[in-house]
DNA sequence: TTGCTAAATAGGAATTGATACTATATAGTA
DNA sequence: TACTATATAGTATCAATTCCTATTTAGCAA
C-alpha cells in the first residue's frame, strides 16, 4: 500500500505558518513577509520547485522580490528544518564507471562519494502502484552524511 | 556484510576497454583515442569525478583535450551503458516543504518529482559497517524513470 | 594504401544556476 | 518612536554546462 500526497488544506497551511513564526523566534530569525511568503508558496505546491521556479511563482504576489532572497531563504528554511533540499540535487553531475551493483554514501562536507555493496539493497521491491504507473529505470538506496575523514578533521 | 570497492586490476581494465571497443562498434560509434582515454581514466579512479575533475586528470595525458569533449563523452558513455551518472546529481537544487516521511520518484524527461509513501521504506536498516564509520544523516530510497505523462505523450 | 565522408574534436562563446557584494530598508526591541 | 542588527533588492560575479563552428579524423571503400 502506498499513498500519494494531497494538496495541503488551508487549515494545515495556517498551522504550519504559525509553526514557522514560532520556529523563527526560537532560533532568533526575523519574521519577514518574504520569508513567510516563500514558505507559504513552497507548502502550496507539490512540484518541488527550484529557487528560480519558486521565484517566478512568488513574483505574482511580491513583484519586487529578488531571486537571491528566494534562494537564500530556501536555504535558511532548510537549515531550521522547515524545508529540505531533495536528496542528491544541487551538485555537479558525477560519473561512475563501475557498473556492478553497489550503493553510494555521499559526504555532504567534502562531497566524496563512497561505494559500498550490501546485497539486500540490490533488489528492493517496488510497490506495484509505482511500477504500474511509471517506467522505473533505476532503483536506488542512497545515504548522505559525514564521512570518517571529515568527522575527525574538525 | 558489505564490501567496499577495490581498485580495478590492469587485467580487468584491459578487458573492460576491449568491451568498450566492441560496444562502440555495436552501436556505430567511432573509437577515438579521447573516448578510450576518458573511459580508462574513469575506470581507474574511484572518486566519481565530475566532468571538470576528470578533465583535469586526463589533461596530463592528452593536454589538448577540451572540457566539452570530456563532458560529451561521459554522457555518451552513459547512454551506451559504459558508465552512469550518479543518482540525483546534475540538476538544480529542488526544495520540498513536506516533512512527513515519503519517497521520491523522478522523471528523467520532464524532471518532475513525485512524492509517494511506502511504509517499508521508512526505516531501511543500515549495515553497521556504514553506521559505525560514518554519521548518516539521511537515508533515501529513490526511483528514477519515465512518468505516466511522458510515457503517453510521445 | 589512399581518398572520401560522416562523425568527433578543440576552442571559444553563450547560457544557466548559484552566490557574493553593497547600499537601503525593516523587524524586533528599548 | 528611535535604534541597531538583520534581511532585502539589485547588480555583479562565479561556476557548470551546453552550444557553435571550423578543423580533424576514424572507418570504409576503391
Amino acid at each position: 500500500m502506498i499513498e500519494f500526497k494531497n494538496k495541503i488544506s488551508s487549515m494545515e497551511l495556517d498551522k504550519k505558518i504559525r509553526w514557522l513564526r514560532d520556529r523563527c523566534r526560537e532560533v532568533g530569525l526575523k519574521i519577514t513577509p518574504q520569508r513567510v511568503a516563500i514558505y507559504r508558496e513552497l507548502l502550496e505546491t507539490d512540484e518541488h520547485p527550484s529557487a528560480e521556479r519558486l521565484h517566478e511563482k512568488i513574483r505574482k504576489k511580491l513583484p519586487n522580490i529578488s531571486l537571491d532572497t528566494v534562494n537564500r531563504t530556501l536555504l535558511t528554511l532548510s537549515e531550521i528544518g522547515a524545508a529540505y533540499v531533495v536528496e542528491g540535487t544541487g551538485d555537479a553531475k558525477r560519473f561512475d564507471g563501475g557498473l556492478d551493483k553497489h550503493q553510494h554514501f555521499k559526504c555532504i562536507k567534502c562531497k566524496r562519494i563512497i561505494d559500498f555493496h550490501h546485497k539486500p539493497f540490490d533488489n528492493i521491491k517496488l510497490p506495484k502502484e509505482i511500477s504500474e504507473k511509471y517506467t522505473v529505470l533505476r532503483k536506488t538506496v542512497y545515504f548522505e552524511g559525514i564521512c570518517d575523514l571529515c568527522k575527525s578533521s574538525k
